[in-house]
DNA sequence: GGCAGTTGCCTAAAGGCTTTAGGTAACTGC
DNA sequence: GCAGTTACCTAAAGCCTTTAGGCAACTGCC
């Protein structure tokens, strides 16, 4: 009976890997213990549940998502951090689609709170230097900012755009190219 | 043995309002016959699978969606119009998140071309004509106003504005405001 | 090096959901 | 009122989740 060392990132990371195989919502218990050949009960010493597992990975993807984000974002302003970040959250759906798909996951408030969540808004605010926005503009924008990223990326990756012209990466860019314009020509509070 | 009288639609449709009430996740055959006080296999009848209920539950609530949409776009132009529209979105979230979850899942491509997704570009295009915009921006425009619906009651729905001023309802004016200014002032593309 | 204690993975078992096969009772129309 | 069809049923197999309790493999201390 050897040890196997299982813990519990490791079962995150093979989660994330399993969700990117076969889907997210495919990823359970037992198939991450099939994947390391242990039986299904041993994995409940290290997950307390089917959720905590689903969490953990969904953990691990915005961390990674973030850690993207900060690389992408260093040494770049204005647009082109503007583009950078959009860019790490649209590749990163294409190339780890089940793991973006755990991202999205509606986490508990105390996960939340724990998740880089913080980060990525802390990244959108950080472009947002490069234009001219005061509050309560600058959160105003950064939630549309969020929106879009994850709405176009939601959106393509649900096949909402295939199947018809223009392509979807002309549309990213052209959309790209009007949101710089937006943030540089903010309009004023009609309510003022 | 007196017949309840299932049908596949009246299926869908206590699948509906138990996503409402449940969560679409906890959304199973088992549950809607409970719910019919009918044995699970009896259902078996009138779905193929449990993909196939969900499957009626998600065109069921794009269905209704558009419904509201058309009623809420009669009559206007305009900002007006893209208001009207966004708010739809976003209400029927909130009265109904179940349904509205349940319209986010991926379709097949046969359940796709069969369900009311061309009504919702129809009529996100229906509002750009109160803008001055050519193909193919105008597609691009249509995909961004997708994102941003899309994109914001997911984030919202999810608590990613909760507990942070300003207050996601004035965030939301502020953005249609801001997506109205930047459909009357489309940039150019800049690749020429 | 050997022993005590702890930890890690195991077997066993109960309960729930999905799906198929085949039966019986309640409707339909002639 | 009867034959045929339809609607819901029982039964059963397979998989997933989760808990309880057991044994083997590590750890550290003498």
């Amino acid at each position: 009976m050897s040890r196997v060392g299982l813990t519990p990132e490791r079962l995150a990371q093979a989660g994330a890997e399993l969700a990117d195989e076969i889907g997210f919502d495919a990823v359970t218990v037992s198939e991450v213990a099939r994947r390391f050949d242990v039986k299904v009960a041993s994995l409940y010493s290290h997950v307390k549940n089917s959720q905590d597992l689903r969490t953990r990975i969904a953990l691990l993807a915005l961390e990674e998502l973030a850690d993207r984000g900060a690389t992408a974002l260093a040494g770049r302003a204005g647009k082109d951090a503007l583009a950078a970040l959009a860019n790490v959250y649209r590749d990163y759906a294409r190339e780890h689609p089940g793991r973006y798909d755990a991202a999205r996951l509606k986490l508990d408030p105390e996960s939340a709170a724990a998740s880089a969540g913080g980060r990525h808004s802390r990244m959108t605010r950080a472009i947002l230097r490069g234009y001219d926005l005061a509050e309560p503009d600058q959160t105003h924008a950064v939630r549309l900012l969020g929106s879009v990223f994850h709405g176009y990326v939601s959106l393509e990756s649900a096949g909402g755009f295939s199947h018809s012209a223009p392509d979807p990466q002309e549309s990213w860019e052209r959309i790209l190219d009007a949101l710089d314009a937006l943030l540089r020509n903010w309009p004023a509070d009609q309510q003022g």
